[in-house]
DNA sequence: GCATAGTAGGTGCGTGCGCACCCATCTGTC
DNA sequence: GACAGATGGGTGCGCACGCACCTACTATGC
């Protein structure tokens, strides 16, 4: 992990550090996030996401391909979480009435019950292991530097 | 995504920046880079890492637990990525003499010439869309914060 | 020596998800 | 109206991975 041989193309020792950095540092926290959220909840991430997203929307409701537009899963993907959510009776799945192929997933009261309970300590988390070893100042320069990523890499 | 209500214990807009932020870029991210090794080189991101870290080793061989080590995945995934990795004559597994419950996974040729061409074209892919965003002190910043984050976060 | 605990790696099972594809519906053109 | 194309959501299939467990081996204690 010291020497970046340059036999081969590769990244800069300043490239590697920046972004394996940003790769394990996201890994490990995702590792965390993923077994407190299990052990407290019996939930996944996307999962918690997907519920904390909803707590957000006007409404308490979105629709499908809203909910997969910034998320890591497809629509697909997000289908099926929705589909296990509704299992669990933590969210209600209605057909929308201004366009019938369309469905909306709406936070029921019990999901928005156990959301609370998985924020109160995913907070915690996160902002032990993360966010508490930043100054508002920094995390203001984060936030601005993942702003200019997003706003240039639209394509795709 | 603007109004976080304040009903629920959340966090601040801030936090949520950076935090989400760094979820997001890392999603988006990664979906362009499976994407791109699929079709380039038709492997996935783990298995390039993979490829890449043999390739930084002495000797181009590593035990499967130190390449489980600092990976996104356990030791069983990592067992799997290198059995593939074998099928695809990109690595040669070695029993480990010092220790024979122990094994290496060893980069073949072949493995170190598709290394080769996935890196052509990851490297430029990661640079124009990420890296070349920022300026070098931005990136020695980035790189020194996420050292910080590790160094504090080693429990489990 | 023997017994026990700990560790490296691999595997059966269950599950979550992407891909490709399906159907229903909307939109646009004629 | 009819039709083509695009779009929203869901699904069969295949695969990758985590969990729990197994075997083989090492390390420690007696």
């Amino acid at each position: 992990m010291s020497s970046g041989k340059t036999e081969i193309e590769a990244f800069t020792q300043l490239e590697g550090d920046a972004w394996g950095g940003l790769l394990g540092v996201h890994g490990r926290m995702m590792r965390l996030i993923e077994r407190d959220l299990a052990e407290r909840c019996r939930m996944s991430h996307v999962e918690f996401e997907v519920l904390l997203r909803l707590s957000w929307a006007a409404g308490l409701r979105m629709r499908i391909q809203d909910l997969a537009a910034d998320s890591v899963l497809t629509r697909s993907g997000i289908s099926r979480v929705v589909e296990r959510l509704e299992r669990a009776s933590l969210v209600n799945r209605e057909s929308a009435p201004e366009d019938r192929r369309g469905a909306y997933a709406i936070l029921t009261v019990a999901g928005l019950a156990l959301l609370r309970t998985a924020l109160d300590g995913h907070v915690g988390l996160v902002r032990e292991r993360f966010l508490d070893r930043f100054g508002p100042d920094e995390l203001e320069q984060m936030a601005a530097w993942w702003r200019r990523v997003e706003d240039a890499g639209v394509g795709s």
